[in-house]
DNA sequence: ACGAAACCCGAGTGTTTACTCTAGATTAGC
DNA sequence: GCTAATCTAGAGTAAACACTCGGGTTTCGT
């Protein structure tokens, strides 16, 4: 009761170093998990990255599951995701894309967990489901919004454009993975989006 | 020079059993590789599955490599691929795509690996560099067909759009996969054809 | 029907895997 | 500055890994 939270008496928790640490070893696990993938790469080999004992990464992660959900939640903090944009939805995920291509190691881990988590049984298979549940509806709602001012071409349904600008940002992802300089990323999707939308932002 | 093929001299080819067992082997690793991927996959699963000895298996392919490639070649040959489709070319899409909803399994072991093979050095990742560089190509020049009679709407590029395709195509796939029951994987192909081409063919 | 090649597999090899045990060094509340 | 908790890691463990070896069984050209 004298502590701060609900801990059991004799626990301090955490120690100052502990954070820094832990940034490391996710910021190894990130470049192990994107260039090997999660079933590929060894708990050993992010342990070597990140300069420490393999069991030094387990006292801080207890098992490679749990490293892999401090991975994606890590992923999720770093790169920042779209709030209600409103009408300048095409803005942002023009922009996006582009800054996508600063972080190709990101990319990368995004796009081999993605395939490897439609997997039965994977750890990560719940993250990507609630994921894309998430972004289907989120970006279904701008275009609704769009579509409410007047800015939705007539006849898209919002309903599948959503979901379709999802698919073919990963999609688009993948190609531009393993040929580079054969595609356009942000100009491909900016391309889908002045197909659905009426009157697009005009350049900045 | 007696001999059919360069083989040299006392080599007698496979036997006749040897395709039927070949094809029960890739049969079992589709399924294995495609619900726990390649790295995650272990050759001796596949054994089990296809209720051989593992040493049976490294008979007709000697290495977990060598298995893999056999896995994506013989994909090839059992899921059809679409030559000149010419006018038809939106029909055979939505076709194939309602066609694909009934192999789960393929889809499943295309998504895997396609991700999987974005690491480096994986043994997958110069058949899926390829394929995209062929896909795209196709696609493209289905659609500067169809420009040239007049049904691509104006102002869409073939050369962006192609890729597209090919994106929004993989990347509903993957939706499809983790959410089947809430992803329309033929409706929205569909629509996105609909939008790009003008007139599009009526309902067969 | 003979013999060589292809087929099949039980037993093993060395390596790597994720994870545990034990124990010394470091930190921080008091 | 005492002491207990956290941090770090060397040593070890059982299982799984891809792959080899040796030898028996089946096939098939001649």
């Amino acid at each position: 009761m004298s502590t701060k939270t609900t801990a059991s008496r004799g626990t301090r928790g955490p120690y100052a170093k502990s954070a820094a640490r832990r940034r490391e070893i996710l910021e190894a696990a990130v470049s192990i998990f994107g260039s090997k993938g999660y079933s590929g790469g060894s708990i050993q080999e992010v342990a070597d990255r990140a300069g420490i004992a393999q069991t030094t990464l387990l006292h801080h992660f207890p098992t490679k599951e749990q490293l892999l959900v401090a991975v994606l939640e890590y992923r999720d903090e770093i790169s920042p995701n779209t709030p209600g944009t409103r009408e300048h939805f095409a803005e942002v995920v023009a922009e996006q894309a582009e800054n996508n291509e600063g972080v190709p190691h990101l990319i990368e881990l995004y796009s081999v967990l993605c395939g490897e988590a439609t997997t039965r049984d994977h750890p990560a298979r719940e993250y990507f489901v609630k994921r894309f549940q998430r972004l289907r509806a989120e970006y279904s709602n701008e275009l609704r919004y769009l579509a409410s001012i007047g800015r939705l071409r007539p006849g898209v349904d919002p309903a599948i454009a959503g979901p379709t600008i999802v698919a073919l940002w990963d999609g688009i992802q993948t190609q531009w993975l393993l040929s580079p300089e054969q595609v356009d990323m942000p100009g491909t999707l900016k391309a889908y989006l002045d197909l659905i939308l009426i009157n697009p932002d005009s350049l900045v």
